[in-house]
DNA sequence: CTTGACATCCGAAACGTTTTGGGTTATACT
DNA sequence: AGTATAACCCAAAACGTTTCGGATGTCAAG
């Protein structure tokens, strides 16, 4: 049996009540007895029993983070380097981070359901916004705290960070363009969800500046997976005339690009350029180094969770909306020369 | 504010005793005041306080699971791919999981400690066991219960769920010498991990029971990264005389020494072979696709988190111990001819 | 000798649920 | 008529903590 509070109490003479002060380090306790109590609680080795002092408390200090998983075989680096920083961003200010896996779909928002209506968290992370987010709606209708990673086009305001998409994929085109490329395809996001548009922006805008017209066929959807890259990559590098360029919205399916174009004989770099969006750790290694877009994926996790527990603990964010800047990463795929 | 059992017994009339007993199904309530009571706590939007029951019931009806990660740019697919197989285990069964990221090293118990001294969650899920684990040892010392994804050479029994790895490295170690490999490099992984004895003594009984000796030098460490495959595979790959087939630990660093192969102009499947140990989604799509041992990493994270639920609601476990046969996969990787 | 201030302590209530150990009423059986 | 049985209901305790609102005693100032 764990050790409580009435246990020391027994043990030292002195009230539940003045055992629990004094262990909270309140000063209403003479020095002397809580050098005592505090004795007494290590010897016995008591260690609160945090459900209880949950519901006291009325809040869990704990927050609440839904993957969205697409299928059993999900392994996308970049949620991996996402909940990492989540987690130490938790941990570091002492909360317990719950953590659910979904597809998104119909019973995706009975998760978030799940974690507000029975008080499981005091607060949900969100990611990958949709355009018409009914997790966000859900959770504003609710009045329920939370930090979104994306923007989104409800009307409604709403805290969250963002990179910066549209300037990344602007500045990525406009690095293909100056290396002379003008048939240029964009692979681009399932249209729901919010940085698919942000980056088919700056995609469209950077044509637009440079006088090339935009040419729908160049444009692709595909799923965000390399496998996906792989087969978008394959229709675009055998057609008649194709891409001398490929953009993609993440780094995972420019791997498949990659994949694609070697098993048709290309010289990623050379015969085409290919670059991605994010910089996961696998970017630096592919062969050749992707180009990428930086996204600072751990630090982003890091600090949505401290927006989020600043939310909590302050009922206020001084920044409601950051955006962050990414940074263009030139590597060999997209054939600049590095020297 | 949250309704609660008082707030439906004020309504309907009754105690909050048969609102409670109705609400769980007790056949000691009239049908027709339980359909009253039903009727009123949808109406009013009725949802159980979690925390006031856990304190009440005892247990949190929450496993733990607390994944290595080494440094902030953690992105192994192998434990997305866990992690998602975990969390639908558990949300199969109505249970949460509190997730949370920790570094291997010192202040790693502590995260043990903290999950089971506050009881923050019913059992735990122990993975990347390791050959003398202080984790095993701590839990096993204070009774918590856990099961555990690899074996330990601890001398204590515990529940855990293993895949024979030494089946996986001889099937294809001699996969590999019946190609006509006989310089045969293993990078295995850091030797305190346990699955890394008995990958080595897959390789090492394979070469002795086919007449190979053992050769130290062909023999090195890695830090299961797609870089440390990299740094390793340059190492073998530039001596003088090179291995002509390289087996790692895993497919991260399988695709590491791809790359390093591909970066001195060899060419995987001809002048070298490479193959890993997984099956990531990624390995199937590396150029050229990897040869490798799966193991199916979903279906042994829904495993183990089962067993673990199991453990929690009856007690015991039929079978303690499960190894899974692991299953060798040929691709080009390794130079077999594929039809 | 009062009075007030201060230091130290504590009983009881509260958080919202489940469980225990009944009680009450109506019905059925001798 | 009396009694056993079943059906239905509930008050109170319990889970372990924190907080509210004093209570008590000591000491210095007036």
């Amino acid at each position: 049996m764990p050790v409580t509070l009435k246990d020391i109490a027994q043990k030292v003479g002195y009230s539940v009540t003045t055992v629990s002060r004094a262990l909270a380090g309140y000063d209403d306790v003479a020095e002397a007895t809580r050098q005592v109590i505090l004795k007494a609680a290590a010897e016995m080795g008591y260690h609160p029993n945090i459900t209880a002092r949950r519901l006291q408390k009325q809040r869990t200090d704990t927050i609440g983070f839904i993957i969205p998983t697409h299928g059993p075989r999900f392994a996308d680096p970049f949620f991996s380097e996402l909940l990492t920083g989540i987690g130490n961003g938790a941990a570091k200010q002492e909360l317990d981070l719950l953590v659910s896996t979904h597809a998104p779909g119909s019973e995706e928002l009975g998760a978030y359901e799940r974690m507000v209506r029975e008080r499981r968290v005091d607060g949900l992370l969100v990611v990958r916004t949709r355009r018409q987010d009914q997790r966000i709606a859900y959770l504003i209708e609710h009045n329920f705290p939370f930090v979104a990673f994306g923007r989104s086009d409800l009307e409604a305001d709403f805290p969250y960070l963002d990179v910066d998409g549209e300037t990344g994929v602007r500045q990525l085109t406009q690095h293909l363009i100056d290396l002379g490329h003008r048939r240029i395809s964009h692979v681009c996001a399932p249209p729901d969800l919010m940085f698919a548009s942000h980056r088919m922006e700056g995609y469209k805008t950077t044509l637009a500046a440079n006088g090339i017209p935009f040419d729908e066929s160049l444009v692709a959807v595909g799923e965000l997976t390399e496998r996906s890259g792989y087969a978008v990559g394959r229709d675009f590098l055998t057609q008649d005339e194709r891409p001398t360029a490929i953009i993609t919205c993440n780094d995972l399916m420019a791997l498949g690009v990659i994949s694609a174009a070697q098993s048709l004989g290309l010289e990623v770099g050379r015969d085409v350029a290919v670059a991605g969006f994010d910089d996961v750790p696998l970017a630096e290694h592919a062969l050749p180094p992707l180009t990428t877009v930086r996204q600072p994926i751990y630090e982003i996790g890091q600090r949505i969770c401290e927006m989020l527990i600043h939310l909590l603990r302050q009922g206020s964010l001084k920044e409601r909306h950051v955006i962050l800047k990414p940074q263009l990463v030139v590597r060999e795929s997209c054939g600049a020369v590095i020297q």
